[in-house]
DNA sequence: AAGAACTACGAAAACGGTTTCGTGTTAATA
DNA sequence: TATTAACACGAAACCGTTTTCGTAGTTCTT
């Protein structure tokens, strides 16, 4: 087992002082032309690397970057992971993941734990717990500490911080704007409780469209559901109870697990009902029909935040000057609505 | 912004040595009560959290484990990474995720970047680029450093080290006997090229369920996919050329596709043509009819992966005895296939 | 009263680098 | 020949811990 090489075995094998090597094998100018070839030939020989922990500790920057996600086997979560380690990566960066699993306290040990030392800055999306307790102080403690911090997708108004969203409200209103236009005129919306910033903003533009429309609004049409899994009595009860002709979720899971209740029923998508679901993920693509879905853009949202963290990690400046970047959210068609 | 104290701010204030604050927070008897306490209240009020970096570089311990993937927007592999990080965090551990986006080049980059001392262990699953080139001289050169590593799902015979994968072979034999069973005589199979090692795996299986049930193997119902990515026009071909009762797919996403595909054709599922894919996901659960599907238990092979890899940094005996663990896969039944 | 044994603490090395500054040797200059 | 500048390198501090070892000062022996 050959263990790792240090500076201090190449100067004493070369009858150097340490800092000869360090300098030699950074090409500093101090050092005679043979005396750095000789180093760094045998450094290159015996393969060395410089050890990432001590260069951490001297340079206070470890370049890894801490995010903290609600959940990792999530489709758009994972775009998003998929867009940070695309720019850190090429920036240099590693990703150090961690999942609060929509836990308040898991949140807070996870950001405990990294911001000891061991990243940079963090890129978030807030937990379910989080939302719903409405206590955000481990997050104004590491900005505090001066640890750069971006928020995305589920963000509050409560931390000054960097964050990238979409615009979930318009997504929504113009996701219903296209069922109004195809003639729709019962269109039901499902969602979750409303202590999400997203589910609140997208249950907003919902609303917007049917009043700008002409429309009023039936709360009878509103099905909130308390879990994230799909409870298909509710559903179905739903379904009974309610006359529709369309409907908008507010994620994938609801939309294909819906859609398939309302095939069930013998109903025909899109013809008698249409759907249309948040998330253009890969429920949405490969569901029979196709499911018309707003895509948030994970990826793209992941490399903005990335962008904006190491802009931040790696500025002088700790200039305060937080922005929000609002992406755009896009409707992308299949089947289950007609065109 | 208040900056993160340390022990040396500890012991200026308290005009005590470095050591002995070291020693008081640690609760050592060589330090009088009174000082304890001091100490201890002094670091409590002002919320020191000892460095992480710092403690790496002194126990040569860094508590993370570095983890790489082919591709993290993939069900079965973010499941994997749930079962690490669950298993990782209640140890202590942080999970460092590199994706290698299929490509042995980009292995080699993040597995050389986390092993200079960022990580105590590796966790993966090989490329397909490096499965392709057969070159695992980067894995070889890791385990001679001593750092431990554990392969998962996609391994090869050729790095001595734990693993832990599916009895695929046994998967693929007990779906295709399934099928048989169920009466279908014309059975196909659409897989990748032949270099991943699962995929071969998965081809014997099926070849062997054939031979033991008396049937002969039809090289023409065997179709590989040069692409992760479906091609309808090659599966569509196929499907005119070959009479086909029965489908197994190596993934969802060739099987939720190719079901589509004969959707479209206005044949029946299950009764004119059975599916059965692996990977039991996202995709198998939602898609309609459900497909039966191989579950490849991605949590609980994330958890066994972490447990040995820990037990390897953590144990004193550097023993060369390396366990490969066999899970079984499953079948789980829906309606893509008849009872 | 002198040595032994504690007690309670500090100095210093170590982990593996980077960087500043000092210095001996040689070469160029006056 | 004396002075100076350039060159090439080493010593040491530093990042924030942990830990070994040494040692004042006190208390206990006999």
């Amino acid at each position: 087992m050959k263990r790792k090489i240090t500076l201090k075995h190449i100067a004493r094998e070369l009858e150097v002082s340490i800092s000869t090597v360090s300098k030699a094998l950074k090409n500093s100018e101090e050092i005679s032309r043979d005396t750095k070839e000789k180093i760094q030939a045998f450094a290159k020989l015996y393969n060395y690397k410089p050890n990432n922990i001590a260069i951490s500790l001297k340079n206070k920057r470890t370049k890894n970057i801490g995010v903290v996600i609600p959940d990792i086997v999530h489709y758009f979560f994972t775009t998003v992971i998929r867009g940070i380690e695309k720019f850190a990566n090429a920036k240099g960066y590693n990703v150090i993941v961690c999942v609060s699993d929509e836990s308040f306290d898991k949140e807070v040990i996870n950001m405990e734990m990294l911001a000891n030392g061991s990243i940079d800055g963090f890129i978030m999306a807030l937990s379910a717990g989080t939302q719903q307790k409405k206590d955000y102080n481990h997050l104004k403690e590491v900005t505090e500490q001066g640890i750069p911090l971006v928020l995305f997708d589920r963000v509050t108004d409560e931390v000054q911080c960097d964050k990238v969203i979409i615009n979930d409200k318009e997504g929504a209103y113009s996701a219903v704007k296209k069922l109004i236009d195809n003639g729709r005129k019962r269109i039901a919306l499902i969602t979750t409780e409303d202590y999400f910033s997203v589910s609140r903003e997208r249950g907003e533009g919902y609303r917007q469209a049917l009043r700008d429309n002409g429309m009023k609004i039936d709360e009878d049409l509103i099905l909130e559901l308390p879990d994230m899994e799909v409870d298909d009595d509710a559903v179905n009860a739903f379904f009974d109870r309610e006359k529709i002709d369309a409907v908008l979720c507010v994620n994938e899971i609801f939309a294909v697990h819906s859609m398939r209740l309302i095939k069930k029923r013998g109903l025909k998508v899109p013809e008698d009902v249409s759907f249309i679901g948040f998330t253009d993920g890969i429920l949405s693509k490969y569901a029979n029909p196709g499911l018309t879905a707003i895509a948030q853009h994970g990826e793209q949202m992941g490399e903005i935040a990335a962008q904006m963290l190491i802009e931040k990690v790696e500025g002088e400046t700790d200039e305060e000057q937080f922005k929000t970047q609002v992406l755009k959210a896009t409707l992308m068609e299949r089947e289950s609505t007609i065109n």
